[in-house]
DNA sequence: ACCACATTAATTGTCGACAATCTAAAAAAT
DNA sequence: ATTTTTTAGATTGTCGACAATTAATGTGGT
């Protein structure tokens, strides 16, 4: 099924339409990260001229699922474990600092669903334990609302627009399921205690924590299965 | 003259030098700030195809000076009071980080080289009293390096490729010229004793207050702008 | 057998033209 | 006169073809 995304234009033209369904495919795997990207073959695989392409693969960039050399061409992202802690090196502070923002900037009925949320994810695990999809969607929404509560419009757009997409890739890529549930619940229950309080230096505190032992979490899956190969 | 700016491709391709080109103009306020911008007419100026024209468009964007909609076109980037406190608040952030990684992973040669250009610049500040150039140079080479020295290869674009062009344009368009020249040097120089000390938490928290202030700067300047037209 | 060079094939960058969409001016209706 | 509809103009999105560059193949020399 296609999660539609948070704070997205509408799909409206060709190019629009071939950046969501490159962009799921390289999430997923089913186009493989590291491998080059031959323009004639997935124009002629999506049904569009190279121009639309292109442009769906600008944004691609955009959004660092691709890399692209002049007069060489285009290649998926690899993913490393370098790579892995750099980006959440740039994660950690970014999202650090939109959870500050939003303990000052939150209104009180949005903090109110973010704790409806959260008890929703309780049920849920308890009904359908395991079920990874839930659990990444959830997760997903919980950071996804602090963000927004932040209100500060670049901030949003660099985490949701460009960075989430890799961000996803790697887990979903590292097979990030069902564990670390439990923990991730009580951690997100102090910071949002925290944003009720109107605490910033502690939301951003907990929330850089909580990130960084998200981290520590996908880098040992990460050494597990580069190892294995 | 064109200053050239570090860890950028070189300009091969037409879209390169026509992305170049309209980068200057807009940051310089040739293009000025919330026009519309008319795809034929500029494919025209530069002699390019629209084609060419729309590549650099999408650059542009990535870059955040123009901004676009579907069917509707492309507008250069509008300097608001709103926009410069967002941006801020993550370059704040994120060139924290960058200070705070510097502290650790900077050679002792680079962090040399640092105090080398604090020096010259000091030299040249007597000499050329008021000269705003060398000034806006010298404050953007010192920030590089130090963002450089975070050896995180994704904040470095983040900051260097797609952020900078952004800050940049405030800072030209606001006229930020001699001004504040004593007092960044000092704080100039208390952050590189604090990378040399490898004390990364004071290094970030010196970087932050030292951009807090900068941006304290530009506020006022753009205030009295805007409360005269 | 190995390396250097030339030639060929494939890929990317660029162009001009057409189709789809939006914006604005003119016409019609209330 | 104001509002709505229509129509015309202009702008953006998309396409297929050509030019420029790169990668691969084959050839000759040592």
């Amino acid at each position: 099924m296609t999660h539609t995304f948070l704070n997205e234009a509408p799909i409206t033209t060709a190019s629009d339409q071939v950046f969501v369904d490159m962009r799921r495919e390289i999430v997923e795997g089913s186009i493989v990260q590291g491998s080059k990207i031959s323009e004639p073959e997935l124009a002629k695989r999506y049904g569009v001229s190279r121009a639309t392409l292109r442009e769906a693969l600008n944004r691609l960039e955009s959004c660092y699922l691709v890399e692209r050399k002049a007069n060489v061409g285009c290649r998926v992202v690899a993913l490393t474990a370098e790579r892995l802690i750099e980006v959440y090196q740039v994660r950690s502070s970014l999202e650090g600092l939109a959870c500050r923002l939003a303990a000052d900037n939150m209104e009180p009925e949005e903090v109110k669903g973010l704790k409806q949320l959260l008890n929703q994810h309780l049920q849920t695990q308890r009904v359908k334990e395991g079920e990874s999809y839930y659990q990444e969607a959830g997760d997903l929404d919980f950071h996804y609302r602090i963000i927004q509560g932040s209100k500060n419009a670049h901030l949003i757009h660099l985490l949701c627009n460009e960075l989430y997409q890799l961000i996803r890739m790697y887990r979903v890529q590292m097979g990030m399921v069902g564990p670390r549930v439990s923990k991730a619940f009580d951690e997100h229950l102090a910071i949002i205690n925290a944003i009720e309080n109107h605490d910033g230096e502690l939301a951003e505190m907990l929330m850089k924590r909580h990130i960084s032992a998200s981290q520590a979490n996908i880098q040992t899956k990460f050494d597990l299965l580069t190892a294995k190969s």
